[in-house]
RNA sequence: GGAGAGGUUCCCGAGUGGUCAAAGGGAACAGACUGUAAAUCUGUCAGCGAAGCUUUCGAAGGUUCAAAUCCUUCCCUCUCCA
C-alpha cells in the first residue's frame, strides 16, 4: 500500500497543473477514510471516432487513478457534439443522428479500453439529463455568470481580439460541460492544458447547485508527429490507435528528434527513471535514431505486442534503410496490356490525378523493378508480379488482365 | 437602425482591368544527402492523352476585346456609433 506522498508523486507524473491541489490532497484523505473512490471524470465528443495518442495522455492519468481504486467517469457528449468545442476550430456541426452517436461512441469506447480497466469505467450520456432542463433553468444558470468571466477564456478572448467570429452556443459550451460534472458529481476532471477554463468553470457550476468541488488536473498536450503543432486529425499529424503496427512505427519515426523525451514522457508507460536515462544517453552524443527505435518499439508494444513491434522495426530497416521492397505489396491487375503508364498510375490510385501521375514520373519518382521511368508517354507491356513503386512507400505488384 | 472594413487556391496571406492558375510563407509530395518517413538543400504543388484547352478568387447577374480586380443584387463576418 502506498502513501500519500507516493500516491501524489504517481498523480503528479507527466501533468502539467493540478489545481487546487490542497483540495486533491483532502479528497484522497477523505476517500481513504470511508473507502469511498472519487470519481473521475473525462468528457469525448462523439462526432467522430478517431482516437490518437493525444487524446489518450489524460486517459492514461485515468487508468493510473484506477489502478489507485477511483472510479472512471466518462461522458459522451450527445449534446454538446451538437455545438463544437470552442476551443477548436469548426464552429457549426451538422447534428447527429442517435444511431451515429452510439455507433461514434462504442468505436471510440473500444479505443479507450485499451488503456483504461473496464471494471472501473462507467459511460455516462449527456442525454441523460440536459433534455429535462428547460428554458427557465438555463436563464437561471445564465444569470449567475458574466460577459467578463467568459471573457478570461483565452480562446474566447483572443477570437474576440482578433476579430474572428464568437456565436453564442459557443459560449453555451462551458456552462454544459460544467453542468455534466453536477451530473456526474465530479471530484475530478482531466483534461489537456487548453480544457483548463472549461474544467474550472465546472467548479462554478457545482458550487451554484451546492456540489462538492471538483479538482482540475491537466495533462500537457502532445504535439504532432510535425513537431510544431499540436497532434490533430485537421493537421495529419497524428498517430491513431486504430492505425497498424507499422504504420505507428513509421509515424514515430518521422517524429523531429527534439520531441523524442517528450512523447517518451506522455506516450508511454517509460517511467522517470529510465526517461532520465534516456536523455543521458542522448545528451552524450548517441545516434537518436537508435533511440527513436526503441521508442517506436514501446509505443507499438502498447497497442499491439512485442511481436508486432520488432516485425514493424524489421519492415521499416528494409524499407527505409535498405530501400528494398517490403514484405507485403498489394496486387494490382492492369485492365490492360500494354497500358499508358499515367493510366495505370491513376487507376491503380498510385497517383490521385494524371497531372500528379506526370509530375511524378518527371521527378523520376516513378520505377518498374527498380528501373527509373522518365518516358511519361510510355506505353508499358505488364509482365506478372513485376513491382511499380512510386516515392518512398507507395508500392503495388503489377499482374496482367 | 446608421457608418465603415472585409470574404482569394489545403491553411495563412499578397494582389485594384490585360504580363494572374494568381506573390510570399506553412502543410503536402518528390529528388539529393543521411542516421530515419529527423535535419538540411533543391524542385513540384487546379484539371485534362497536355498543342492548347477547361474550371478556380463568398453567390448570382452585368459592363468590357479582356475581370480576382469595375457595376448591381444577394449571403456571410468584423469594427464603430446609440
Amino acid at each position: 500500500m502506498m502513501n500519500l506522498e507516493e500516491k501524489l508523486k504517481l498523480i503528479k507524473k507527466g501533468t502539467e497543473e493540478i489545481t487546487p491541489l490542497d483540495e486533491l490532497i483532502k479528497k484522497i484523505e477523505k476517500s481513504e477514510k470511508t473507502g469511498k473512490p472519487l470519481r473521475v471524470k473525462y468528457g469525448i465528443d462523439p462526432t467522430g471516432y478517431d482516437v490518437h495518442i493525444g487524446h489518450l495522455v489524460p486517459i492514461r492519468k485515468m487508468r493510473e487513478l484506477q489502478d489507485l481504486g477511483h472510479q472512471g467517469v466518462i461522458i459522451i457528449g450527445d449534446t454538446t457534439a451538437q455545438i463544437g468545442d470552442p476551443t477548436g476550430r469548426d464552429d457549426t456541426r451538422p447534428p447527429l443522428s442517435k444511431e451515429q452517436v452510439i455507433q461514434n461512441s462504442e468505436k471510440y469506447m473500444e479505443q479507450l479500453f485499451t488503456v483504461l480497466d473496464r471494471n472501473k469505467t462507467e459511460i455516462r450520456y449527456q442525454s441523460e439529463w440536459f433534455p429535462s432542463l428547460n428554458l427557465m433553468d438555463i436563464i437561471k444558470i445564465f444569470s449567475n455568470f458574466t460577459l467578463a468571466q467568459f471573457m478570461a477564456h483565452d480562446t474566447f478572448r483572443k477570437r474576440f481580439d482578433e476579430g474572428l467570429p464568437l456565436y453564442l452556443n459557443e459560449l453555451i459550451y462551458p456552462i454544459l460541460q460544467g453542468y455534466d460534472s453536477v451530473a456526474v458529481d465530479a471530484d475530478i476532471e482531466l483534461g489537456a492544458t487548453e480544457q483548463k477554463f472549461n474544467i474550472l468553470f465546472g467548479r462554478d457550476m457545482q458550487k451554484l447547485f451546492d456540489k462538492e468541488l471538483q479538482v482540475a488536473i491537466l495533462s500537457p498536450i502532445l504535439l504532432g508527429t510535425c513537431g510544431t503543432r499540436k497532434m490533430g486529425k485537421s493537421f495529419n499529424n497524428y498517430i491513431a490507435v486504430f492505425d497498424s503496427p507499422s504504420e505507428k512505427y513509421g509515424k514515430v519515426m518521422s517524429i523531429p528528434d527534439n520531441l523524442i523525451l517528450n512523447y517518451f514522457n506522455y506516450a508511454t508507460k517509460v517511467d522517470p527513471y529510465e526517461i532520465d536515462k534516456i536523455n543521458e544517453e542522448l545528451e552524450s552524443g548517441v545516434n537518436p535514431k537508435i533511440i527513436k527505435q526503441k521508442l517506436a518499439r514501446e509505443l507499438v508494444t502498447l497497442y499491439h505486442n512485442k511481436e508486432d513491434a520488432e516485425k514493424a522495426e524489421d519492415e521499416f530497416n528494409k524499407v527505409f534503410s535498405q530501400r528494398e521492397l517490403p514484405s507485403n505489396i498489394d496486387s494490382y491487375t492492369s485492365p490492360e496490356s500494354p497500358i499508358w503508364i499515367v493510366k495505370l498510375l491513376t487507376s491503380s490510385q498510385l497517383c490521385a490525378t494524371s497531372s500528379e501521375a506526370r509530375r511524378m514520373i518527371k521527378q523520376g519518382a516513378v520505377s518498374i523493378n527498380n528501373e527509373k521511368i522518365s518516358d511519361e508517354n510510355l506505353q508499358l507491356e505488364i509482365i506478372n508480379d513485376s513491382i511499380i513503386r512510386v516515392g518512398k512507400r507507395r508500392f503495388l505488384k503489377l499482374l496482367k488482365g
